[in-house]
DNA sequence: TTCGCACAAGAGCACTGCTCTCGTTGCGGT
DNA sequence: ACCGCAACGAGAGCAGTGCTCTTGTGCGAA
C-alpha cells in the first residue's frame, strides 16, 4: 500500500479490464438471451476463458447479475435524470415530468431484459444490496425532484402514518428540493412512480397484447393523467 | 373411442389423478422455491416417481409452469370476482372496486411466486397461449364489469385510436356489461388496472422497501385515489 | 387369448453453477 | 538480486438440471 497508491500497477490493470470485458460480454448476453439464461460459463467462453477464471472477478453468478442490476439503475436513472433537467428556464414542470415518464417507457422498451431485471421478479432469493437501493432510487428520486420543483397544491390529505413514511423519504433524499418535499407531494409522487412502473410493466411484459398493444397512445393519455393528478 | 366415451376406464382415471398430482407438487415447489427454481425432477422426486415419468404428462418444463400459471391467474380472477360480486344489492361500485383491488393485493401476498410468474418477468422467451390469455382476462374483465356497472361519467375523453383499441375490448369482453362500456371508460379503467398492477408488483417486489414497506395504508390510499379518478 | 399401446424406469447426453488442485507469473519486501 | 506470497488461468470434477431413448411390463380392446 506504500507506492501502489499513486501508480497503477499491471495487475491492477489487468483486472480492472478484464473485469470490464466480463461485464460487457455478460450485458451482451443479457440482450440477447435475458437474465434466466445468462450463463457463466457462456460468457467465459466469449472471452475465451475458463468458467472458473471468470469466478475470480465474480465470486459468484447472483453477483455478476447484482453488478448487470447497479448498471441498469443506473442507465435507467441516468435517462430518466437527463429528461427531467430543466433543460431551459422556461420548461414547464409539467414538461418535464412527462418527458421523464417517457424517458422510463423508451429506456424500458429499448433495454426490456434490463428492465424485466430491475423492476421484475427477483430471480432468487432477492438481494436489498446497498449498492442496487442507491442506484434504484435515481429515477424515482428525479421525479420527486419535479414535483419538489413545482410545488403544487396537495390534492389529497395524508394519515399521519403515510406522512411518516414520507419523512424517511424526504431524509433519505438529502437537502436538495427533494428533500423539502411536503408528506403529500411524496405520497403522491410515490403513487405516481408505481403507477408509471405498472404502465411500463404491462407494456414491456406483454400483458397488453391484443388490448392496448401498439401502446404509444395509451401510454401518452395515461403520462398526461398522471400529470393531471398531480396538479401539474 | 367406442365405450369409453361414457366409463371413465381404469387409465384414464389415473392418468388424471397423476396429472392432478403432479400439478399439486409443482404448485407446492412453486410457492416455496419460486418458479426459476422449480425443477421437473424434483416434483418426480416427491411423487417417487422417475423423471421421465412426468414427460408422459406435460411435455417440458414450460408446459407445466403454463399449467401453473393458468392455474394462478384462475386463482387470482376468482378471488378478485369474488370481492366484485355485488353481494347486497345496495352495494356501491365503489365499495365493490376496492375490495377488488384489495382482494389482488391480498392474493398476490399471500401467493408472492404466483404473482411473480404471472405479472412479474416473462420466464424465458414468453408464451401467449389462449388459455393463459383467457385465464388472464378474469380480474381485470372483474374490474372493467364492475365500472361498466357504475357507468360514471367519463372524465377525460379518449383519442380515436385509442377508443378503436378499447372496443376490441368490449368486443373481447362479449355481451355483458362490460361489452356495453364507454370506450372512456374502459380506457380509464385500463389505466387503473396497470396502476393496481405497479402498486401490487412494487410491493410484492420488494422494491417498497425503506419508504412505504409496510405498505398497507399507502396501498390504502392508491386505491383510494383510483376510485376517486374513475369516478367512483 | 392375443396383440398393441400406454406406461414407468433407468441410462445417458449436454448443459449448468461452483470447487478444488495444479503450474505459472507478477509483485512487494528484504 | 532474490525469495516468497498471492493472484492468476486452466482443467478436472461434483452435483444438479432439462430432455431423450431404450427397455421391459401390464392394462385393455379386439
Amino acid at each position: 500500500m506504500s507506492t501502489a497508491s499513486a501508480t497503477t500497477t499491471a495487475r491492477e490493470r489487468a483486472r480492472r479490464e478484464l473485469t470490464a470485458e466480463i461485464l460487457s460480454a455478460a450485458r451482451r448476453q443479457l440482450a440477447e438471451v435475458g437474465a434466466a439464461a445468462l450463463s457463466v460459463r457462456a460468457v467465459a467462453r466469449e472471452l475465451g476463458l475458463a468458467s472458473s477464471a471468470v469466478y475470480r472477478y465474480f465470486a459468484t453468478r447472483d453477483d455478476l447479475l447484482t453488478a448487470l442490476i447497479v448498471e441498469a439503475y443506473d442507465s435507467a436513472g441516468a435517462a430518466v435524470e437527463a429528461a427531467a433537467r430543466p433543460t431551459a428556464p422556461g420548461r414547464t414542470p409539467r414538461e418535464r415530468f412527462t418527458a421523464a415518464c417517457t424517458a422510463l417507457r423508451s429506456w424500458a422498451l429499448e433495454h426490456p431484459h434490463e428492465y424485466a431485471l430491475v423492476h421484475g421478479s427477483p430471480v432468487p432469493g432477492y438481494r436489498g444490496d446497498s449498492r442496487t437501493t442507491a442506484a434504484g432510487s435515481r429515477a424515482p428520486l428525479a421525479l420527486l425532484h419535479v414535483l419538489a420543483d413545482a410545488d403544487p397544491a396537495p390534492r389529497r390529505p395524508v394519515s399521519a402514518a403515510l406522512a411518516e413514511q414520507a419523512a424517511r423519504v424526504t431524509a433519505a433524499a438529502g437537502d436538495g428540493p427533494a428533500g423539502r418535499a411536503a408528506p403529500e407531494v411524496v405520497v403522491a409522487g410515490a403513487r405516481a412512480w408505481t403507477a408509471l412502473l405498472g404502465l411500463v410493466s404491462s407494456e414491456v411484459f406483454g400483458q397488453l397484447a391484443n388490448t392496448f398493444d401498439p401502446a404509444d397512445a395509451f401510454a401518452a393519455a395515461t403520462v398526461e393523467a398522471l400529470a393531471d393528478d398531480l396538479g401539474l
